[in-house]
DNA sequence: TCTGGGGTCCTAGGACCC
DNA sequence: TCTGGGGTCCTAGGACCC
């Protein structure tokens, strides 16, 4: 099962500000800047405007009644943190996918509440009752199809697909729907004069990974026969933490780039010491006038989240020849690599330490990698990499 | 129309190792 | 003098998603 709040930040505004209902509200960059609608109502909607659109666009179409606001990420958070221990109470396999998206496993749940549809139903009230959003619900054998049910009927759908549903639900849909199918895949694929699922069905794989390359074109093959991952992780774990700024104006100015990068480095440490997570690599990133973007990353020996390390790494990853004196548009940094499996250097140190003492699988290949990237003698000498 | 910010996953070449 | 095969890591870029 699929759960998407709908137009989640504007009906966050439009609950908690009762004059706003009914209402365009524009939830986004401020209006006479350089950013985009981040979600709108479905009043705005109405006028074509969509999550993603360039704030100036959305003023140039909507009335003059029109409510435009900066996010309150806090307050969204708490919201999508009351809506997912909600969901908790309906399966024990919940993966947040994003602030308003979660899957569900609803194995063996047939028995305990009913049919499918009850379970959707069931799921509507609790989340209404919980924080009183609606949200679109949809049911079905596999992610994919779970979630096109969720995008069918919106806002406060609900759909449920049987298993052998699936093609006749899929093959009326244009094919932009499937997943991973952006802009430059629907541009081949229009130029094949594919129009829907159907019409990717009869193309042969041959030629569908001609068109689309080897592994789009096997994926987009599967998924028109309905064919996806089944399996929700509620696992899952965050792999990279980054902040980034777009400059209201462009900057060419090195210590004011210098003092974002140093900003932006602070924001990642402090999220990774209080998620108590360390990284090896750190990533610059930069994006030129005219929207030219570059990345430049280096691996550390010993993962880190000080603010002043992450600084020094992203700082020197600045290609002073390349790119000063040019216009820049965004600065940002990232964080990835985490240590191990669990990130705990005082575990693998302890296992060394100790090492006919009994230990899980999981963490005698953790200090086997760590071998192989360090060297036989790392553990005890402290990581520090092979020549 | 002129393009945010936070992410994930994939590709591909070169280095390096066995 | 010519020259392997496989595997993994590192790095940069790109497509895509919400």
């Amino acid at each position: 099962m699929h759960v998407d709040l709908d137009a989640f930040y504007a009906a966050i505004e439009q609950r908690d500000h009762p004059p706003w209902r009914g209402l365009p509200v524009v939830v986004g960059a401020a209006p006479g800047t350089r950013g985009v609608v981040a979600t709108c109502s479905y009043e705005a909607r109405r006028y074509g405007v969509r999550s993603a659109m360039p704030i100036a666009e959305a003023v140039r179409r909507l009335p003059p009644e029109t409510v435009y606001l900066r996010p309150r990420m806090g307050d969204y958070a708490a919201v999508s943190r009351q809506v997912m221990a909600a969901l908790g109470d309906i399966s024990p396999v919940v993966e947040k996918v994003s602030i308003d998206e979660a899957f569900l496993d609803l194995s063996g749940l047939a028995g305990l509440i009913g049919p499918p549809a009850a379970i959707g139903a069931l799921t509507k009230a609790a989340i209404r009752a919980a924080v009183g959003l609606s949200a679109s619900v949809g049911i079905g054998p596999n992610r994919l199809i779970a979630k096109l049910a969720s995008e069918h009927r919106k806002p406060d759908g609900l759909t449920v697909v049987h298993p052998e549903q699936v093609q006749t639900f899929l093959d009326p849909l244009p094919f932009r729907v499937l997943r991973g199918v952006g802009a430059k895949t629907s541009a081949r694929l229009d130029g094949a004069g594919v129009k829907t699922v159907a019409d990717v069905r009869r193309l042969p794989l041959v030629e569908l990974r001609r068109l689309l390359g080897a592994r789009v074109g096997a994926e987009v093959h599967l998924q028109a026969r309905g064919i996806a991952d089944d399996r929700v992780d509620p696992a899952r774990e965050r792999k990279s933490i980054s902040k980034e700024t777009t400059f209201p104006e462009d900057v060419a100015d090195v210590a004011v780039l210098r003092d974002a990068v140093l900003w932006a480095a602070q924001e990642v440490g402090f999220l990774a010491r209080q998620e108590g997570r360390a990284g090896v690599v750190v990533t610059l990133k930069i994006r030129l006038r005219p929207f030219e973007t570059h990345t430049r990353s280096r691996t550390l020996a010993v993962p880190t989240a000080s603010d002043g390390e992450i600084f020094r790494a992203a700082w020197s990853l600045f290609d002073v020849h390349r790119w000063a004196g040019r216009s820049v548009r965004l600065i940002g940094v990232g964080l990835s690599g985490w240590a191990g499996r669990q990130g705990s250097q005082p575990d693998l140190l302890d296992a060394a330490v100790e090492p006919t003492s009994p230990r899980s699988r999981r963490l005698d290949e953790t200090l086997d990698a760590v071998r192989r990237r360090f060297g036989d003698g790392a553990l005890q000498r402290g990581l520090r990499p092979r020549r």
